[in-house]
RNA sequence: GCCGGAGUAGCUCAGUUGGUGAGAGCACGCGUCUCAUAAGCGCGGGGUCGACGGUUCAAGUCCGUCCUCCGGCACCA
C-alpha cells in the first residue's frame, strides 16, 4: 500500500472563507478520496495561517488579543470543513505548539547549515502582501500591489540565502519535468529562476505576533519561513517523540502541494530552497489550479462579487456545487463562476441525465422484478448492445482512474457522463417497460434491467470522491450496502443479483426557477449572513446596486496636518509622450502654476498621450523626484481605479486655473 | 519591451505524432417512446477552424509575419 500525503494552501485568517478557499479544498478532497479507493494510506492535510503583522493588527481592531481573535477567525474556515464533506486528516493551524517547534527546528536546521545570517533590512513594507516593496516599484508610498499605504521600517533583520540555490533549483525543475505543473507555471518559475534570486528576509522585529527565532526572541520570523512549514509539522517533522518521528518519515515528503496559481513562487521557489538548505527532501509536486471569476474579473471583496460557498450549497445542494466546480473548471485555467451555468449544469446534467436515470432504472426493478437485482442471462449478456456497454463501463474505470490522479476532474466527470448517456440509449434501446408486458422476454427484461443498474453501480462507485453522498444514496437505492468498493478490482458484472434495492427518490429534483427567482429565494430564508462574532476582519461585502457606507476606514487615520503635508495642485498637461519600452508609463510636461515640470505617470494603458494635451489634472507637487525607466519624474498624477484595474484620471466639474490648491 | 499561453458553431469548449466530407455539451427547431424528475431517445439548422503568406500529394494540426486577448517578468511616484 503506497501512501499519498496531499495537502491545500493554509489559509490567511485576514478573510471569511470563499469560494477560492473551498474550491481548493474540495479538489484536495476529491483526489484524497480518489487515492484512499485506490488503495493508498492517504493524508490530507488542511489548516489556517494565523500570524503575521496584519493579524496582530486586526486583533488590536477589534480590541481582542491575537490568539483569542486567531480562535474565532480561524473557526469559521474549520466549521467551513464539515459542509463542504472535507474528508480530512487533520487541521493545523500555525499557532499550535507543535507547529512552533518545529519551525524552530527547522530554522536552526537551516541556520546551522550556513544559510541564516543577520543584515539590516531599510525599506518599503507592505503590511497587506507582507512584502518589502522596493523603493523604485512604489506608487505614492502605496503597495504597487494592493495600493495600500506602506510603511518605512529599517530593521535588523534575518535573512535566508536564497540566492544560493537558483542552480540547485534549477537542477531539481531539469531532473524533475512535473515538479511544477501545470506547465505555464512551471515555465514562469524557470524564468524566475534563470534571472537571478536575492537573499529573502525572513524575520522581522516590528512586530510581535509570530514565531520567535531561536537564540534572538526579539526577532519573529517571516511568514512564508513559519507558514510553509505546516506542511512538515503535520507529518511530524520537529516532534521529539517516537511516533511522530516515525510518521514524519512515513509521510514527507508531501506528494502534492495543491495551490492557487498566486502563490506559485512561494511554494516552488522558496519552500524547495528552505528544504535544500535543511538537506530535507522535497515535495514531489507543487499542483497549482486558475481563479473563478464572477462575471469575468477576479473575485474581491472590494467588487463585492464574492461567492460564499454557503450560498450555493442552500440553493443547489453541496453535491451540486462540488459537481460544478469540478466539471467546469479545466484544471489549471480560470473558469467562470455563473449563476446561470450551475442551474444548467444542475438540470441538465444532474437532474435529467443522471437523477432520472437512477430514477427510473430502480423504478422499473421495483416494479417489474419485485424490487430484486434481477439475475441476467449470460448468453443475452454476450449481445453486441451489452457486450458495447459494459466494455465501455471497463474502460471507464481505467479512464476515471487515471484522470483523477492528474488533477484532471473535468475530464474524468466528462467521461462518467457519456456513460450515463449511453446507459440512457440503452433503455431506449431495450425498451424495458415492453419486455416487462410480454411473458415470453423475461429473460430479456432481467438483463436489460440488469446491465442498467450494474452500470449504475459502478457509476455511483466512481462518483463517490466528486459527490460522496449522492454516491452514496444511488448505491442505497442500488441496495448495495456494502463499504465502498476499491477502484483496483471494481469491474462491471459484479453486482449481486437478488439483493433487494432501497425504495427510490429523486437525487436531484429538477429547479423550475429562474437565477433570479432563486437569488430571492436565498435572500429571505437565509440568515443575515452569519457573522454572530465581533470580528469584522474585513468588512462584510456591500449589497449589490447599494452604496454602501465605506465601512469605518479605522486602518490608520491621520491628523488634518498630516494630510497638508501633502501638497496637491492643479496643473495642465502641456505635452505627453511614451516612455520608450515601457507598457504603462507616460512622460508629461505640466504646468503647476508656480513651475513647469516633468511627470511620469502609469497611466499609458488607459490614456492616449494626445488625449491628454491641454487637460486639466491633480497632481502632488512635493513629491520627492524619482526615476522611472531612467526618466526623472517630479511629482506624481492622481487617478483613481478599482482593483488595479484601468486608473481614471481625477477631474473638476467646471474649468480650474492650474496652481490651485487642492484640498 | 522580453518570455509564455490562447484565438474552432449563438455560448462553453474537444480536436493526440499533419490524412476518411470539421466535433461535443448547452441553447434553439422538428420528430418519437412513455419506464422515468414534462425527464429519455432520434433528426436538423448553423463554423472562410483570428488574418495573410509558405512547406506538403494532403494543415485547426508544421513554418513565417501580423492582429486580438490572457498570464509571468521588467515596469506601475
Amino acid at each position: 500500500m503506497s501512501r499519498f500525503y496531499i495537502t491545500t494552501p493554509i489559509y490567511y485568517i485576514n478573510a471569511e472563507p470563499h469560494l477560492g478557499h473551498a474550491y481548493s479544498t474540495m479538489v484536495a478532497d476529491a483526489v484524497a478520496r480518489a487515492h484512499r479507493l485506490l488503495g493508498d494510506d492517504v493524508f490530507f492535510l488542511t489548516g489556517t495561517d494565523e500570524h503575521g503583522q496584519k493579524v496582530e493588527r486586526a486583533a488590536q481592531k477589534a480590541g481582542m488579543p491575537p490568539n483569542r481573535f486567531a480562535d474565532v477567525v480561524a473557526a469559521k474556515f474549520r466549521d467551513l470543513l464539515p459542509s463542504l464533506h472535507a474528508s480530512n486528516d487533520d487541521f493545523i493551524r500555525t499557532t499550535e505548539p507543535r507547529h512552533h517547534a518545529s519551525v524552530q527546528a527547522l530554522w536552526r536546521r537551516v541556520r546551522d547549515r550556513g544559510h541564516i545570517y543577520k543584515g539590516e533590512y531599510a525599506g518599503w513594507y507592505c503590511t497587506v502582501d507582507e512584502v518589502f516593496v522596493p523603493e523604485t516599484q512604489l506608487v505614492d508610498r502605496r503597495c504597487p500591489i494592493c495600493g495600500n499605504a506602506v510603511e518605512r521600517i529599517a530593521e535588523e533583520s534575518y535573512f535566508f540565502r536564497l540566492s544560493a540555490f537558483q542552480q540547485p533549483l534549477l537542477d531539481h525543475y531539469r531532473r524533475h519535468p512535473d515538479f511544477v505543473t501545470p506547465t505555464v507555471r512551471r515555465n514562469e518559475m524557470m524564468t524566475f529562476l534563470e534571472a537571478g534570486l536575492d537573499d529573502l528576509s525572513i524575520s522581522r522585529t516590528s512586530f510581535t505576533w509570530g514565531i520567535p527565532v531561536p537564540d534572538d526572541p526579539a526577532h519573529v520570523m517571516y511568514v512564508w519561513f513559519d507558514a510553509l512549514t505546516n506542511y512538515m509539522t503535520a507529518a511530524g517533522f520537529g516532534s521529539d517523540d517516537a511516533a511522530s518521528q516515525q510518521r514524519f518519515a512515513r509521510y514527507w515528503p508531501a506528494d502534492v502541494h495543491l495551490i492557487g496559481k498566486e502563490i506559485v513562487r512561494q511554494h516552488a521557489i522558496y519552500w524547495p530552497a528552505f528544504l535544500l538548505a535543511a538537506d530535507l527532501p522535497l515535495p514531489r509536486q507543487i499542483v497549482s489550479h486558475g481563479w473563478w471569476l464572477m462575471d469575468g474579473a477576479k473575485m474581491s471583496k472590494s467588487k463585492g462579487n464574492v461567492a460564499r460557498p454557503r450560498d450555493y450549497i442552500e440553493r443547489f445542494g453541496l453535491d451540486a456545487l462540488r459537481y460544478f466546480v469540478f466539471r467546469e473548471m479545466v484544471f489549471g485555467q480560470d473558469a467562470n463562476f455563473a449563476d446561470e451555468a450551475i442551474l444548467t449544469r444542475y438540470n441538465a446534467d444532474l437532474a435529467n441525465d443522471f437523477g432520472n436515470l437512477v430514477s427510473r432504472a430502480t423504478t422499473m426493478i421495483h416494479r417489474a422484478c419485485g424490487g430484486r437485482v434481477p439475475a441476467p442471462v449470460a448468453s443475452l449478456l454476450g449481445r453486441p448492445d451489452e457486450q458495447r456497454l459494459q466494455e465501455k463501463v471497463a474502460r471507464l474505470i481505467a479512464q476515471v482512474r487515471d484522470a483523477v490522479t492528474v488533477f484532471q476532474l473535468s475530464s474524468a466527470l466528462r467521461d462518467i457522463w457519456e456513460v450515463i448517456a449511453d446507459t440512457n440509449r440503452y433503455i431506449v434501446v431495450r425498451e424495458p417497460w415492453k419486455l416487462a408486458k410480454a411473458a415470453d422476454r423475461q429473460d430479456e427484461l432481467a438483463t436489460s434491467l440488469y446491465v442498467a443498474a450494474d452500470t449504475l453501480r459502478v457509476i455511483a462507485e466512481l462518483l463517490r470522491p466528486f459527490m460522496p453522498a449522492t454516491a452514496e444514496r444511488t448505491l442505497t437505492m442500488l441496495g448495495v450496502t456494502a463499504e465502498a468498493a476499491s477502484w483496483a478490482t471494481l469491474a462491471p458484472g459484479t453486482l449481486v443479483a437478488g439483493t433487494h434495492l432501497g425504495d427510490t427518490s429523486p437525487l436531484f429534483p429538477r429547479i423550475e426557477q429562474t437565477v433570479e427567482e432563486l437569488r430571492l429565494m436565498s435572500n429571505e430564508n437565509s440568515n443575515p449572513p452569519t457573522v454572530p462574532d465581533a470580528v469584522p476582519a474585513s468588512p462584510p461585502a456591500p449589497p449589490p446596486a447599494v452604496a454602501a457606507a465605506p465601512a469605518a476606514a479605522a486602518t490608520g487615520t491621520i491628523t488634518i496636518d498630516d494630510f497638508m503635508k501633502v501638497e496637491l495642485r492643479i496643473a495642465r498637461v502641456l505635452a505627453a509622450e511614451r516612455v520608450p519600452k515601457s507598457k504603462k508609463l507616460l512622460k508629461l510636461q505640466v504646468d503647476t502654476g508656480a513651475d513647469q515640470r516633468t511627470i511620469v505617470a502609469g497611466i499609458a494603458e488607459a490614456y492616449e498621450p494626445e488625449a491628454l494635451v491641454g487637460r486639466t489634472i491633480v497632481v502632488v507637487a512635493n513629491l520627492q523626484p524619482a526615476k522611472l525607466m531612467g526618466v526623472e519624474s517630479n511629482g506624481m498624477v492622481l487617478a483613481g481605479s478599482i482593483d488595479g484595474g484601468p486608473p481614471v484620471l481625477v477631474g473638476f466639474d467646471r474649468d480650474m486655473p492650474p496652481g490651485a490648491r487642492v484640498r
